[in-house]
DNA sequence: TCGCCCGATGTGAGCGCGCACAGTGTACGG
DNA sequence: CCGTACACTGTGCGCGCTCACATCGGGCGA
């Protein structure tokens, strides 16, 4: 810097206040600097800058199950809108959602004094650790729970789209709507449960039995293999794109046509769920719009540190996809 | 630190020293130093640090779409190791593997002062680009490029993965293996096309022509049709799993059953290939494995930056997993 | 004409650390 | 008894930048 100075014949002030677009800066001056500063091939050293205005323009994210298509494309979906707002990014995994790994995420970002950190945050776990967190430092859940008492949070309405699900199921003329639901104790996969309990309720339905599995094809097979048994099933909202996978093939090794004996809605809309056999009908969720609003949640958060809401909760609305999964009751 | 110093009775660079793991400090006054950190709850400022040692402990990646599971487990993988090894990781996406963008990412990690580089780089483009990064920057590039003459590369063995699917299929007695390619502008695409091919040239087979597509199950589907279409078709390598996803909906909407009537074989592995209809031989990569040898490479030829080896280049092999998809020919 | 204000620029300090070097005390051999 | 060696600790400095303040000069109203 102080090159560029000597070079623009101006105090190296000068050159700080051309970087930092102050106003009271002679354009002729400032182009002068920035010529200086082109010929010498300048950047400035963030770290310096950093030391001195203890903010770093970086955002840390507290990753989880990020090979999964759900959180990377959250993950994407942040760091562009990141980008966007002339953030850097940072990623900190963690293996497990307990307190400790993640409060442990939290001090590695803060050592490396990031701005904000958003968690990808399916579990509760997460927002009470990060209630644990130096209060100075703004955080913001993205991803799993509605009810968030610590944090703010961003997330999918899962309620609405189970109901979205399950609703169109009956529509269809299906008596009942069948449910292979994901692990207990996610919230997503309660929330959904919740909301296609209570369709079926508000429909005077009658309500049958949930079985848990994982978020995996595996556990949608073993499910599937399940409710194939049952003759009275004709219908089955699956907590995710990948169950519905799994039970789309049990139900098929069980020589059940679908849509026709059975049919099948998914959650998610996964990349390829419009390729399963039969196409899938599922509930779409905008990962990248979910990115872009905790992003700016935060920001938001970040600028109006001083008065303390009480943390904010945004809803993303989904939207059904149909497609050939889903069809009339047979009964019909 | 400062304080911490007053607190345990000694200079600011005794401190320092306990926390760079000197060994030249008495038992004693290191323990009076942790002490009083802890009570201070003291954590040292990594931008000072940064300013003054001219490292950062933070890797900088480049990512490419990393929605897709592939390259969501390099980063991962690249993480997990990083954290291990004591690095923070930083993130620029990158929309196109255009030179400006991927030059524009690398700018991007400069600034902010990462130790090294990792691309997340299918296509040549990206390490053309990185030879043009400041040679003081470590950068590697890890996906795709067999051939790279820029920089290290790690990939997985696309022509051996191509091989052994190939093999495969005519160990089952196929007369020749037809195959849907992924686009013809990317390596890996472009080498398991030579695997594949050298494979039916050194079997005496003959090597039918090939379509190029993209990446997903649309493509796939349009390629299945086609082939479907055509009777001596009974037996197909896929060029990766979602391919194979569209390809497989194709045949069984042709009425064609698979593996009796056509053999079927994808690549990559994805998590829920086991569960498609039937489920998937495919042929398996360790993308985690590749994440930890692309850091693995570049932390070694951080620290022996002076030495100028010619560009490494690591393979990581893959490996065949069968499932029932792929069967005997049903003309053997 | 004088004084005042404001835009444009320069000066010095210090952010929190690690490095080079200078000290201090203790042990040991001559 | 002194000198040397070594283990341990302290002192100043500067990394590159921004902030608060000082300075300078010209335009404008009284």
């Amino acid at each position: 810097m102080r090159d560029v100075a000597k070079l623009a014949g101006v105090s190296h002030q000068t050159v700080s206040r051309v970087l930092n677009d102050h106003p009271n800066v002679r354009a002729e001056t400032r182009a002068r600097v920035l010529e200086a500063m082109r010929s010498l091939n300048y950047r400035r050293n963030l770290a310096a800058r950093t030391l001195v205005t203890r903010q770093s323009d970086t955002l840390g994210i507290i990753g989880f199950e990020t090979t999964l298509f759900g959180p990377a494309s959250m993950l994407y979906g942040i760091e562009s809108a990141a980008r966007d707002a002339g953030y850097m990014v940072s990623i900190a995994s963690v293996r497990d959602l307990d307190r400790r790994q993640v409060l442990e995420a939290v001090d590695r970002l803060t050592q490396h004094s990031v701005d904000g950190v958003i968690a990808i945050a399916p579990k509760q776990s997460v927002t009470h650790a990060l209630a644990q967190a130096p209060p100075s430092l703004q955080c913001v859940a993205v991803g799993g729970a509605g009810e968030s008492d610590a944090a703010p949070t961003v997330s999918i309405d899962n309620a609405l789209g189970a109901r979205l699900a399950t609703q169109h199921l009956l529509d269809l003329g299906h008596a009942t709507v069948h449910h292979a639901a994901g692990p207990p104790d996610w919230p997503e996969s309660v929330e959904r449960i919740e909301g296609w309990r209570r369709t079926l309720y508000a429909a005077g339905a009658q309500v049958p039995p949930v079985e848990h599995g994982w978020w995996d094809a595996e556990s949608g097979y073993a499910q599937g293999q399940a409710l194939a048994r049952d003759p009275s099933v004709t219908a089955i909202f699956c907590s995710n794109d990948r169950i519905a996978l799994g039970v789309l093939r049990a139900l098929h090794e069980a020589g059940k046509r679908v849509p026709d004996d059975v049919s099948v809605v998914g959650f998610d809309d996964m990349p390829d769920s419009g390729y399963f056999v039969p196409p899938l009908t599922t509930v779409h969720q905008d990962f990248g719009e979910l990115g872009r609003r905790s992003l700016a949640l935060l920001l938001e958060h970040m600028t109006s540190a001083a008065d303390h809401q009480p943390p904010e909760q945004v809803l993303v609305a989904p939207e059904l996809i149909i497609r050939a999964s889903s069809g009339p009751s047979p009964g019909r």
